[in-house]
DNA sequence: GCGAGTACTGCGCATATGAGCATCCAGATG
DNA sequence: CATCTGGATGCTCATATGCGCAGTACTCGC
C-alpha cells in the first residue's frame, strides 16, 4: 500500500533522523497532524517496533494479563532469550529483584529448595534486606554437596540479608508414617514447622513429575514411584507434595510421609512467591497458578504465554 | 549496573505502558527530568531499540555517510533482509521509488541492462512518469528470450511512463573493430548513441568480472576471456566496458569493439543512478562509486557497509 | 582535611505533541 | 439529483517533553 510507504518515510525521519513532526510535515508536504497520526499507525501496525533489550527487561503486558486472569497479587515476566539459554538466570534475577523490592520487608521468609531457588539465592545481592529470618518450608535434600544443598541455599539467603536461618532437620520423605510423626513431634522440628507456617512471605518452586526429579536423584522415591504418581494424575510437586492438575494431593499415603508445611499455608498467604522457569514445568506451573497456591508468579515469557493460552 | 536496571524500568513504563515521564517519576520516586534523561541514555546505549521493519524502509544514516564520503548527489540504502533473500527486489523497488520521485522529471533516460535493471523496470508502477523517452546506453543482450532481453526492459520502462523508446540495434561487443566502426557510423545507431550521450538521466548497473557474466552467457566473451581480464585487473563491467579498481579501461582493444556511450558521459551527469545489489558486486560497486561514475547510488545495507568500511 | 573540578540534579521556559472536536469529502442510497 | 454517512483532515488547546542554566554533591589530588 502507498500509505505504508508514507508511514515508513515518516517513521524514518522521526525516529532515525529525529526531526520534529512539523519538519517532517514540511518535508513531505503533509500536515503535522497527519504526521502524528501516521506515526501512531506505524507503531500500531508494527512497522515501528520498539523493544527493550536487556536481561532484566520485563513484559509488563503479560504480567497484567496474568494478574487479571488468575487473580494474583503480582506477576513478574522476563523475556525469554533467543535459544532459551539463560532463562533460569533471568527469572532468578527477576525473583531476586522482586524480593529486594518487596515492602513491607518480611520478618520471616519461608523457602523451599531446587535448582531454581538456588539461582535466586545467588542472584540476591549482599544486603538485599536487613535482618530477615529464613525458614525452610520442607524437608531437606542435598541436591549437590558442594553448594550445601537445601540448607546452604537458606543460609545464603539469610546471610545476604544479615539474618537468621531456621533449618528443618529432616529428610523430605520418610519411609514410614510413624517415623514422620516421630520426627514432627520432635521439639526442634515442630518449632521450625510452626515458624515456617507463620512466615510472612514464602518463596518456592515446583518440580515436574518425571524421573529427573530431585526426589529420585536423592533416593526418596524410585523412578517407578514417580511413574506411578504420574499415572495417577500427578503433574508435579510443590514443597515436596505431589499434586494433580487441580492441585489436589495425589497420594495421601505418600503425603502423610512428607515433611513440611501444608499447601494450605500457601493458599492463604499474600506473599507466596512462586518462581518457575522453562517449558518442563509448564504443567505444574499451571496447576500452582490455577489452584491459587501462589500470590505472586515469577517466570519467563514462554511460560507466561503457555499459561495464558488455553482457557 | 544498577543504573541500567532503572533505565529498563523507566523504558518499560514509557514505551510499553505508555505512561508519561511525570507518572513514571512519581512511581519510581525520581524527578521527571531524571526520567527523561534516563530515556535518552537508554536509547543511546541501545537498551531501547527502535527499528522500522518494512521492505521499503531505508537507512538514512548510511545514505548520509555515503553521500559525504564519496561526494554523491544522493544515495538510497535499503536494509538487507535476514538471509539475504529478496535483496534484489528491495533495491529495485527503492530505485523505482527514486526514479518516480526524481524532479525535474528527465525528458530522456538512458538505461543499460541486467537482471537488476529488469527488476527495477518491473517495480516501476504504470504512470511512474509522463512522456519519458528511454534510450539504450549500450549494445543489446538478450539475457532471456521470454522477457525480451535488454530491449524489452527499455520498452517496459518507457511504456509505464507513456513515453518513447530508442533501441540500440547492435550487439554488445563485436568481433572486429572495423565492424564496430561500421555499425557506429550507421545513421540509426549513431543517432541513438548521440541521444543516449545527451540523456538527462542515466540508470545503470554493473556486472562482476566472472564467468557468470551476461557477456559470457550470450557468447560475446568466452570464460577464458573473462579470466584473462580479471588477471589484468578488471573488477567488472560498466555499460559493457571492463574496468579495473581505479575505473580505468582494462583492455583498450576490447573496449574499441564495445558499442555504447563512453563512461565519461556518466562522470559528468548529475543524475547518473547506479543500482547494485548483493555481495558479488561489492568490488565493482566500489570502483563505480570511488571513480565518480555515478551521482546517485541505490543499494542494500550490506553493500553500503562494505563501501564505507575500509578507508 | 580542603579546595578545585566534574558530574549530577532540579528547574523555568520554549517547543513538540496528542486528545477532542468541527469540517469536509467521497461514495452509497433512495 | 439530493441526502446521508463514515472516514479522513485541520484546528484549538491542554499537556508532555527537551534544552540550557544554576545550584549541589561528589571525587580526586594535594
Amino acid at each position: 500500500m502507498e500509505e505504508d510507504l508514507l508511514m515508513v518515510r515518516v517513521a524514518e525521519l522521526y525516529y532515525d533522523e529525529n526531526k520534529t513532526q512539523d519538519e517532517i510535515g514540511g518535508l513531505l508536504k503533509i500536515s503535522r497532524w497527519k504526521v502524528g497520526r501516521l506515526l501512531t499507525q506505524a507503531r500500531e501496525r508494527g512497522i515501528v517496533r520498539i523493544e527493550i533489550v536487556h536481561p532484566r527487561a520485563r513484559r509488563l503486558g503479560l504480567e497484567r494479563l496474568l494478574v487479571d486472569q488468575y487473580g494474583l497479587t503480582d506477576a513478574v515476566v522476563v523475556p525469554s532469550p533467543e535459544g532459551d539459554e539463560g532463562t533460569l538466570e533471568r527469572v532468578a534475577q527477576a525473583a531476586a529483584d522482586f524480593l529486594t523490592a518487596l515492602r513491607p520487608v518480611p520478618r520471616t521468609l519461608g523457602v523451599s529448595w531446587g535448582r531454581t531457588l538456588r539461582a535466586v539465592a545467588e542472584a540476591l545481592p549482599d544486603g538485599w534486606a536487613n535482618g530477615v529470618t529464613v525458614v525452610q518450608l520442607n524437608g531437606g535434600v542435598s541436591l549437590n554437596r558442594r553448594s550445601g544443598g537445601a540448607a546452604g541455599l537458606a543460609v545464603t539467603i539469610a546471610q545476604r540479608a544479615s539474618g537468621q536461618v531456621s533449618l528443618l532437620p529432616s529428610p523430605a520423605i520418610l519411609e514410614r508414617v510413624e517415623t514422620k510423626q516421630a520426627i514432627e513431634s520432635d521439639r526442634t522440628v515442630a518449632a521450625v514447622l510452626e515458624e515456617a507456617a507463620e512466615a510472612q512471605a514464602f518463596l518456592f518452586t515446583a518440580g515436574p513429575c518425571d524421573a529427573s526429579s530431585a526426589h529420585v536423584e536423592n533416593g526418596y522415591l524410585s523412578a517407578e514411584d514417580v511413574d506411578e504418581l504420574a499415572r495417577r494424575g500427578a503433574v508435579g510437586d510443590v514443597l515436596g507434595r505431589y499434586v494433580d492438575a487441580e492441585g489436589n494431593i495425589v497420594d495421601s499415603q505418600l503425603d502423610a510421609r512428607t515433611v513440611g508445611v501444608s499447601l494450605d499455608r500457601l493458599r492463604g498467604a499474600t506473599h507466596a512467591v512462586f518462581v518457575t522457569a522453562g517449558p518442563a514445568k509448564h504443567d505444574i506451573a499451571r496447576t500452582v497458578v490455577t489452584s491459587g497456591l501462589c500470590g505472586v508468579l515469577v517466570t519467563d515469557e514462554t511460560t507466561a504465554r503457555a499459561l495464558l493460552e488455553e482457557q
